[in-house]
DNA sequence: GCCGTTTTCGGCCCGACTGTTTTCAGTCG
């Protein structure tokens, strides 16, 4: 059994485009292997289960042809490559840091490295403040000034933060732009705007005709820390955090342009601009253009919709513009219909002070009646989790029966489900008998502790969870949060094909730092048919609020309120539960 | 390295800004 994941194939592919890209290669070959590693990690089954199936030919994949299919089933069989690891015998690893420090792309990287030597971080600090670098051919003095000031914010710059952060600074910046009287219009675009989990940096588009005016205003936000540039229409600028921020001004017959190029994903540009040009079209941040001999033609711009339609292709939800699946689905007529926040009607994950959460069962309940939610499911930790204060048999009982009298008093205006997130033990097995699970509405199951065991072992684990007939929902069922700890080794393909067979559903939880399932592995759980809750984990009233990532990640992995069960009432929901 | 109603070669998205140049390469998005 191979551990050789699809992310872990796409990381491997990607090292080899910087590597490639350092030495100076055919830029699309670099392309390729770039294309290569996003078209598999984005993919919706494993290249492992595939290679094992035999029956598949992995260059049916858009994307992938017969080299990278070589090269995926030598990894997924040996677990390395040979061409990687001639590659990384001729250029030190660390040197790939350098490609990281903004301004210094794989041109300049490589000479610093060619001409001085230099193969680390430090060395490139110690070259620059000798004053060697700017000697270099086509450096000087204000390159070198340039590399020193991005090593400066090297790590800070290159780390991407969580939407809900970036989704702060935005909000502060909406407030700042809505004061500019320059502005006719603004609004963002980029990584914010599609809803990615993290974001590298904010794009704000803003239609007026004194562009002058609206970056003297951009300038005076108070958390700019520098200005990394200004032309007549774009200006950067680096916050006190090290987040950057960039402001395009723009006409409003290109608005919509500006809007559909900014917001990307690059990738899903490239194809838009492949499409335009088989029409004899062309597309870019001003507009579609007829291209002619003696003039281009504008044909659309003003909004996102007539861009689109320009090139007969319907308006894509941000969310789902990846280069993934999206334009098949648009030529089949099979564009989703994206869940959305208020299509939830229940929230079946969440802890009170019974053990580690700050509000009592009462308040939840107001909290999500204010909410708009019909239902929800009090769900603290069982006993194995004691940082938490987790509930014994007897205590979670008693809980239980506060709920049935919490129930009456609510006469069906709202109902609470008698939940557990019971602890699926290290050893395997789970934490409370199943006497005292098979009285519970809703069970939770969810690995706290092991989490750093094999593959193997920890996926035995989650199996024995999904067949005990008692357990309806695995949470967080890859552990990862984001920017602070990877997954568990889970077999994914095991737990969804288990999960499938006993009619077990899989959570995709809405906290920020988690959004577990991932997009990828959500898709992956709808083609084997299981429906995804998404649940906001909340551990506080203020909790509940995050389900709208939930609800983003949700819409990026193309999910429809079809798709998950929480947009059920609890009578419907039953019905999907087959234990 | 991938791909093909321009199909096995010759393409592969497009533009702003900066710095080092003296017409453009490199970087970024």
């Amino acid at each position: 059994m191979s551990s050789m994941t699809n992310t872990k194939i796409a990381e491997k592919f990607e090292q080899i485009a910087d590597l490639l890209e350092f030495q100076g290669s055919n830029p699309f070959r670099i392309r390729a292997y770039r294309n290569g590693a996003k078209v598999i990690r984005d993919y919706p089954v494993s290249m492992a289960s595939l290679i094992e199936d035999e029956q598949k030919d992995l260059t049916s994949i858009d994307g992938i042809g017969k080299d990278l299919a070589e090269k995926c089933q030598t990894l997924v069989q040996t677990g390395s490559l040979p061409m990687l690891d001639e590659l990384l015998a001729e250029i030190p690893k660390t040197v790939l840091d350098l490609l990281r420090v903004p301004g210094l792309g794989p041109k300049k990287a490589a000479a610093v490295h060619k001409e001085l030597g230099v193969a680390t971080l430090e060395e490139l600090k110690a070259a620059c403040e000798a004053g060697e670098v700017q000697k270099l051919k086509g450096f000087g003095a204000k390159t070198e000034q340039a590399i020193l000031g991005g090593l400066s914010i090297a790590s800070a710059a290159n780390k991407r933060i969580l939407w809900i952060k970036a989704n702060a600074i935005a909000e502060q910046l909406r407030t700042h732009m809505n004061a500019c009287a320059a502005i006719e219009k603004f609004d963002f675009a980029g990584s914010y705007r599609r809803g990615k989990e993290t974001i590298g940096d904010l794009d704000i588009l803003a239609v007026s005709t004194d562009a002058d005016a609206v970056m003297d205003h951009f300038a005076t936000f108070e958390d700019i820390a520098s200005v990394i540039g200004r032309g007549g229409t774009k200006m950067s600028v680096r916050l006190e955090n090290g987040f950057q921020v960039d402001l395009r001004v723009v006409s409003h017959e290109s608005f919509g342009a500006a809007m559909q190029y900014f917001t990307g994903s690059k990738e899903h540009n490239v194809i838009v601009r492949g499409i335009a040009k088989k029409r004899g079209l062309k597309v870019n941040e001003y507009g579609v253009f007829k291209t002619n001999d003696d003039q281009d033609e504008y044909v659309a711009g003003g909004s996102e919709e007539d861009v689109y339609a320009a090139l007969g292709l319907p308006c894509f939800p941000p969310e789902l513009r990846e280069a993934r699946r999206e334009f098949d689905w648009a030529a089949a007529g099979q564009l989703p219909d994206l869940i959305q926040l208020k299509d939830i009607k229940a929230d079946l994950h969440m802890h009170t002070v019974a053990t580690d959460g700050k509000a009592t069962i009462q308040q939840m309940i107001a909290a999500a009646q204010d909410r708009g939610l019909k239902y929800i499911a009090i769900t603290d930790h069982s006993k194995r989790v004691s940082m938490a204060n987790g509930l014994d048999e007897s205590r979670l009982l008693q809980q239980w029966q506060e709920i049935d009298r919490i129930n009456e008093d609510l006469q069906k205006s709202f109902h609470v489900l008698k939940g557990i997130e019971c602890d699926i033990l290290e050893a395997g097995g789970m934490d409370l008998s199943d006497e005292v699970l098979a009285q519970a509405d809703w069970v939770i199951a969810s690995v706290h502790y092991g989490q750093k065991q094999p593959k193997a072992k920890i996926t035995a684990r989650i199996l024995g969870a999904i067949q005990n007939p008692y357990v309806t929902m695995i949470a967080h069922p890859t552990g990862r949060l984001l920017n602070k700890r990877e997954p568990y080794e889970v077999d994914l393909d095991q737990v969804f094909a288990a999960a499938a067979e006993h009619g077990t559903l899989m959570e995709l939880n809405a906290n920020p730092y988690r959004l577990d399932l991932d997009d990828v592995f959500c898709g992956m759980a709808k083609d084997h048919g299981i429906p995804i809750v998404i649940n906001t984990d909340a551990h506080s009233v203020d909790g509940l609020d995050v389900m709208v990532c939930g609800i983003q990640q949700a819409r990026r992995a193309g999910l429809t309120k079809h798709d998950v069960a929480n947009t059920r009432t609890w009578n419907q929901l039953q019905k999907l539960l087959r234990k």
